[in-house]
DNA sequence: ATGCCTACCAACCGATCGGTCAGTTAGTTA
DNA sequence: TAACTAACTGACCGATCGGTTGGTAGGCAT
């Protein structure tokens, strides 16, 4: 049945309650992670009662790990959508950081918990479903710029160009919205434009050519 | 008086009892953060009881500030410390990236808790004294990369430079952990060689030339 | 000796934590 | 209609949270 939703209600009314609940976890877990957020404050967000929540989920635990598994996979098959059929080097790893990016704002929630994960003691979560699927997600990356590793400098192999370009990607987003407070050098260009320098900056070197 | 010590004991015993509670508290809040961490969970650590930390710090939140700043201090003493003369582009960047590395490993815990703070929502220590000082230090590496300045490519800034360098560093080293245990695409050698890899990549670009 | 200060501790406080339980409600099947 | 089930709730549980209180022990100046 519809839940009394005269309590919270100025959200959802229209998903069900196990889809709020998943959608405010997220949120939460996200900006203050596993432990600064509590089952109280989901199921006030969702607008269901703690105990209902614990309906749905055994433990806290098993909430956090469906939220985290979830936004993995998203992750991945928007990844697996991308194709980058015939292109060349340069153009390739333009559409990939574009795309990578344009991913990373449209699920900021999802992304922020994945780099928890990837940021936090390994202890925590290692043996837990999620690493097989960022690793799968890295291969696939590395799998996209090797069909175009002829076009590479002798020594630089695609593995390390992925990972240069998605940690420049996933740092600056992670950094972003204390950038803004912090007015780093007061400079630096807006995003895109900044975005543009340092992938030209990747393909062409720093150095002036003498 | 020298405290009980028969308690936690293991540690210690040679500092001071407010020393150890400041060194305990920055392995527990870099590895968990702060809601993860309880007083008690500090006190046992440095082998006093809980009262014995509010005597010290008021509040829970006042010994975290104390904890980051000065963490924040150190690394910018030993930022300060460091002397780039009459070096060119890219032995400074290589010295820099040098340091900078090294630091971030003799502190591994210090700096993951600056870390959490850069990479958290800004909301939570916005007006804390640490910002300024981040500021101030992201400002000196730019001016050390601005002497050199001339023998950069055109349309590209020391301060792209330096978010692109410190970024790559910072990333690396907050993955590294979960890389471990992830043996990311089998490859990217071990950690000097792959540094020495994306710098030369910086400084060379990524194309093969034409 | 007295008084005072800092360091330190056991015991305690109200609040909140993750989690349980007994029971209500509504839709489904028979 | 009766029986069953999934969704949901308020009230409750023991444990732990951040923080307080009252008091002890030693160093030091007078």
């Amino acid at each position: 049945m519809v839940p009394t939703l005269l309590a919270s209600a100025y959200e959802a009314s229209e998903k069900s309650a196990l889809t709020r609940i998943l959608v405010e976890a997220e949120v939460l877990f996200a900006e203050r992670g596993f432990d600064g957020v509590s089952i109280n404050e989901v199921a006030l967000a969702a607008g269901v009662c703690k105990a209902n929540v614990f309906h749905h989920f055994a433990t806290k635990q098993e909430l956090y790990e469906r939220v985290l598994t979830q936004a993995c996979d998203i992750f991945g098959r928007s990844l697996d959508a991308l194709e980058l059929k015939e292109q060349g080097l340069a153009a390739r790893l333009r559409r990939l950081v574009e795309w990578h990016n344009a991913f990373l704002h449209q699920r900021p929630h999802g992304t922020r918990l994945i780099l928890r994960e990837l940021t936090g003691s390994p202890t925590v979560l290692e043996r837990s479903p999620v690493f097989p699927l960022i690793q799968r997600n890295f291969d696939r990356v590395v799998g996209l710029l090797s069909e175009v590793s002829d076009e590479l400098r002798e020594g630089i192999s695609p593995a390390l160009v992925a990972k240069v370009v998605l940690s420049l990607n996933l740092f600056g987003f992670q950094t972003e919205r204390v950038n803004e407070k912090l007015m780093v050098a007061g400079s630096l260009a807006t995003r895109p434009e900044l975005q543009r320098q340092w992938l030209d900056l990747l393909l062409h070197g720093i150095e002036a050519p003498s």
